[in-house]
DNA sequence: ATTCTCACCTGCGGGC
DNA sequence: TGCCCGCAGGTGAGAA
C-alpha cells in the first residue's frame, strides 16, 4: 500500500501523540516479514522519544534503541487510547501510557524490527543502501543525474529500486514520469539533462502533493488517526488504463515492467 | 556492480 | 453460487 506519502502522513498522524510515552506492553501476532529481533518484553519500560521517517520506513526512536516499522504492501498503523477489538490481521501492538499503536497488515509483507542504533547490522541491511530523500534538500540534481547516467535499466525500475532516490513506489513513479513527459521504458542513462531536471522536480511535486492530500487510499489505507487519503482521485495515469489522458485524451496504456504495472500516455510521454 | 526473477501472504474481482 | 486465475501500494535474496 504505502509509498513515501502514505508513510509520511502516517508518521505525522501520531508522532506528537506518542512522543514521551512509556511502553507498557507488547503484542505480537502472526510472523511478519522479519522477526522483531529482540524479546518483546525487552521493550517494556522504554520511552518513545520521537518518530522519524527514512524512505518508506518509520523509525520509532526509543530512549534506548529504535523500532524500524515497514508497512509492506497492505500495512497500516492506528494509534488510539482505546483500540477496537483485535482482528485476525492485527499483528503487532505497542501499548503505552499515552495510547496503543497497532499494525494491521493482511499480507504480512510489513515488519517491525528492533535495532540498537542506525548502524547495527539489521538496520544497515534495511536502510544502508537507500538513496536520497526526495523531499529534503539532500535531493541533489547533480547526484541524481550522475546516478541515472550509470543505469541502463528502464527509468521506472530505477526509481522503484530506491538506490538513487527513496520513497517512489508504483503509483508515484508512473505519476512523476507522466508529469515529466518521460516514457517509463526509457533507459535511465538516456534521459536528457532537461528530462532529468524535469523528473527531479516532478518527483518532488507529486510526492509533496500526495502528502498534502493525505496519501492515496486505493483499498483501505488510512493514517494512524483513521483518515483516508485523497490523492488517487488526482492520478493522471495510475489505474487509468484505457481511459482518456486528462491532458490530450489519448487512451492511457498499461504495460508490465518487472511484474509491475506501468501506466503512461503514449502521446504525452513519447518514446 | 547491475539487472532480472522469484518469493513472501491474503483478499478481491472477473470470467466461466 | 462456486472455482480458478490474475492482480494488488514492497523489497531482499539469489542468480546470471
Amino acid at each position: 500500500m504505502p509509498e513515501l506519502p502514505e508513510v509520511e502522513v502516517t508518521r505525522r498522524s501520531f508522532a506528537d501523540r506518542i512522543a514521551g510515552a512509556r511502553v507498557t506492553d507488547v503484542f505480537m501476532g502472526k510472523p511478519l516479514r522479519w522477526g522483531l529481533g529482540c524479546a518483546s518484553t525487552d521493550l517494556v519500560g522504554r520511552r518513545v522519544v520521537g518518530v522519524q521517517r527514512r524512505g518508506k520506513y518509520l523509525l520509532i526512536e526509543l530512549d534506548t534503541g529504535l523500532l524500524l516499522v515497514h508497512l509492506g504492501m497492505s500495512g497500516s498503523l492506528s494509534f488510539t487510547h482505546q483500540l477496537p477489538q483485535r482482528g485476525v490481521h492485527d499483528h503487532f501492538e505497542l501499548h503505552t501510557d499515552q495510547g496503543a499503536l497497532r499494525l494491521h497488515d493482511p499480507r504480512r509483507f510489513g515488519a517491525v524490527v528492533y535495532a540498537q542504533n542506525a548502524r547495527d547490522a539489521m538496520a544497515q541491511k534495511l536502510l544502508g543502501h537507500l538513496g536520497m530523500e526526495p523531499l529534503g534538500e539532500e535531493f541533489d540534481l547533480k547526484v541524481f543525474q550522475a546516478g541515472l547516467k550509470r543505469r541502463q535499466a528502464p527509468i521506472k525500475q530505477v526509481l522503484l529500486a530506491g538506490q538513487l532516490v527513496v520513497g517512489v513506489g508504483n503509483i508515484y513513479a508512473s505519476e512523476a514520469l507522466f508529469l515529466a513527459h518521460i516514457r517509463p521504458t526509457r533507459r535511465a542513462a538516456r534521459l536528457t539533462r532537461v528530462q532529468v531536471q524535469g523528473l527531479h522536480g516532478a518527483i518532488r511535486e507529486v510526492l509533496g502533493l500526495a502528502v498534502r492530500k493525505g496519501g492515496s487510499t486505493l483499498r483501505d489505507f488510512s493514517s494512524a488517526d483513521g483518515e483516508a487519503g485523497h490523492f488517487q482521485v488526482d492520478a493522471m495515469v495510475y489505474g487509468r488504463a484505457g481511459l482518456p489522458c486528462r491532458v490530450c485524451g489519448t487512451p492511457i496504456k498499461l504495460i508490465k515492467q518487472g511484474q509491475r504495472a506501468s501506466y503512461f500516455c503514449p502521446k504525452c510521454q513519447p518514446a
